[in-house]
DNA sequence: GTCTATAATTTGATAGAC
DNA sequence: GTCTATCAAATTATAGAC
């Protein structure tokens, strides 16, 4: 029995996680739970409402995913690896862009908070694989670093799919755990 | 004296770097040339014709400013410079994300065609930059570090332009660069 | 919570005058 | 080539009944 918010909420992910922020309807979203747009705006009166409540929640379960993964990893290099698992089983579990990719992307558009919410998601992220890093690094390649895997993860999700070749993504990451875990 | 379809080019490609494809009306673009959104009709049709111009062009322009880049480059780790360079400028020049980057985030939201042109960019990315790469490296390992090049790179001008800072761009590039050039 | 009804605006697109 | 005029459809959003 999942309640009706959150059906909006998964409903809402996988139209934006394709098409984009701008692609994505009031009316869609009835449509696909079969209620009508009214409906929609009593749980998310505005977009930008939906917009952030729908950051917050893939968020919270992208940083839970990666924090299970990276529990279980007891070496550095298997750190970077739990990153860029919780990477590909984000594009992989639904052949759909990253939240935050499709939305950082069109990042200039979109309502001021809902645009620093994505940047917040970004900044995590990057902290989180800074901290994975060997603290003797030199710093200005550590911190270089961090944003260097992020890029490419993010990069390869977006080419993989305007590919539609999933080994795109395979392939960079490959790379990526060669060079740096 | 830049015709009016030009001057709806620029206005166009400006528009949708900044915003995406859904986020640019023809009213918009007539708006910034001070004509009226028919006259936007009369040069294209149809939107799809728009994008598939601005593709065209923003393609050709990019491979262009490659060759040049790439023409003064001796050495293979040169070529790889030169590529980055290509993206850097992109970037920087504009403050605006790639074209192609852009659609490519989008594209389960675009006419099948334009996708299709967006795909081919970066499949002649891929390739050109795969030559650059030695040819006694290990097949594999070729393809992937060719995927992950341009991978890491459009990723890295998302994510710069999500966090408002071209240090981001920067730090990614070098990093690649560090790894292989 | 969901509905009907509706408002106000925007959008892609066309017909036809100049 | 650009305009006026217009269209049909879609969009975000609200008011008020049930």
């Amino acid at each position: 029995m999942t309640s009706t918010t959150d059906r909006i909420l998964d409903a809402a992910e996988s139209r934006m996680r394709l098409k984009g922020y701008h692609a994505v309807s009031f009316r869609d979203l009835a449509d696909d739970l079969g209620i009508k747009s009214a409906s929609v705006h009593y749980h998310f009166p505005q977009k930008e409402d939906l917009g952030l409540a729908l950051v917050a929640r893939y968020s919270e379960r992208f940083f839970a995913a990666l924090n299970a993964h990276a529990a279980k990893a007891k070496s550095r290099p298997e750190k970077i690896k739990a990153f860029c698992k919780t990477y590909e089983e984000a594009l992989k579990s639904s052949d759909k862009n990253c939240l935050c990719g499709m939305l950082g992307a069109e990042s200039r558009g979109l309502p001021d908070q809902l645009k620093q919410a994505v940047a917040a998601f970004f900044d995590a992220n990057i902290k989180w694989i800074w901290q994975a890093l060997p603290p003797d690094m030199e710093a200005g390649r550590r911190k270089a670093t961090a944003a260097q895997i992020v890029a490419t993860l993010q990069g390869a999700m977006m080419l993989s799919i305007s590919l539609g070749s999933p080994k795109t993504f395979e392939n960079a990451a490959k790379g990526l755990i060669a060079t740096h875990a």
